[in-house]
DNA sequence: AAATATAATGTAAAAAAAACGATTATAAAT
DNA sequence: ATTTATAATCGTTTTTTTTACATTATATTT
């Protein structure tokens, strides 16, 4: 991919930032970069680039992404768009936010262009980020958990297959509460989870059952106006 | 007020459209203006323009809005950012959307500048508009709605005092539901209100009692952690 | 004074959510 | 075989919310 001068957008640009969100270890992280070219050098940053001129908003998310970290293949979501005249330091860049949810040990990320160490820190352990970043990340993250909220979007963080505790800690982690095991499996009883035979595996005791999300029946569902998501 | 030509704006430029809704006779109404230039002249639209080079987004919004329409201080949010590159027939521009509410009665509007006429119209009786005007309308009126269910925003658009069913027809028409009376009441017996002396008038029954939101008090309120608002 | 129209409140049953405690099950480690 | 750690489920009580329907109150109009 050849790398185009800043001037070439003329005095005033557009760029795209891209959240991507993840959930391992109990936590919900965000992938971050370390930048290896000014401004903003070896600050971490959220991975983000100019758009060209005649390419639609989330393909230019899509390709940033996937130059500076390899990921591929995850469906963007418009955030926020932060258009202060002085956040850039060298013009005038409007920057639209899209946020990814991924599975993160389905993919493989790795550091390419000018991003130098890619790496996903739990979002309650964000450090100083170049430009507004810090700013970009936290609002997105509020809006991850308004989605979390009323749209079955956790699926999309949990791995395909998860136990009810994996479940629950996620939003025990979004929303920093502890919730009631047995009442956090009535709650969900609604949602409808295809239950697996398998069972969880390396622990050194009792394994868990395996669910996973049954879209197409929760789709039908919703269809009906049978149902609503809120947690 | 100027006019700048379209080229002064480089091959691109970031444009602000701006949703009006407000409430009157028991419907959400949308703010259009009818267009008296090209393209998509005499088309009705949403108040929208360029962004000057060097001015914040939300400022563009307040100015645009005044230009065309006469309307100041009303509170911007933002809401979604449109940059499919053929969706202006001259050039590319992005265009980012803020909405507002206000109370109708409180404000005069005069078309004025490119601007040719100014119009309320209910949201579910939108005529065809001009670019992809109902597209954004219509996303927006959607976002509206999440946040009329999540955030005290309806006290908004319902005038400073209210009776309490004018607050209730205001949600049965965004969500085209009927509700129950009694019930309704029930439902926002937490939200703080401050109940008035003054009456309704001008109705051949009994006058209802007016009251208005104690933002105040609710702000307290949601510091604490005591209260949420879900509608 | 009666009729009307809507305001405002009440009651009771049903459903859902929250708070707790207790029991049984099953894997790995000892 | 016993211990351990957690899974999974059950049950009870209390509280809160939702729903459906009924009653009383008060202004204007006739």
């Amino acid at each position: 991919m050849y790398r185009i001068d800043f001037s070439d957008f003329f005095s005033s640009a557009f760029s795209v930032d891209c959240i991507i969100f993840g959930y391992s270890e109990d936590k919900i992280k965000a992938l971050l970069i370390k930048r290896s070219v000014k401004p903003f050098e070896n600050y971490w940053a959220v991975p983000g680039d100019l758009v060209y001129p005649d390419e639609d908003l989330p393909q230019a998310a899509e390709r940033v992404l996937y130059e500076l970290t390899g990921l591929k293949n995850v469906e963007m979501h418009q955030s926020e768009t932060f258009g202060n005249p002085n956040r850039h330091p060298e013009g005038r860049v409007i920057t639209i936010s899209y946020f990814a949810l991924i599975r993160i040990e389905d993919f493989e990320v790795k550091a390419s262009s000018w991003a130098e160490e890619v790496s996903c820190v739990p979002i309650f352990d964000i450090p100083q980020l170049a430009f507004d970043h810090n700013h970009i990340l936290n609002s997105t993250f509020d809006l991850l958990c308004q989605k979390l909220q009323n749209e079955p979007i956790c699926f999309d963080l949990l791995p395909e297959r998860f136990t009810l505790n994996e479940f629950q800690k996620l939003f025990e982690y979004a929303f920093q509460v502890e919730m009631d095991k047995a009442n956090f499996r009535k709650k969900i009883k609604n949602i409808p989870l295809i239950a697996h035979e398998e069972k969880q595996k390396n622990v050194k005791h009792r394994p868990a059952k395996l669910f996973s999300f049954n879209k197409t029946t929760f789709d039908k569902l919703i269809e009906l106006g049978d149902c609503r998501f809120r947690m």
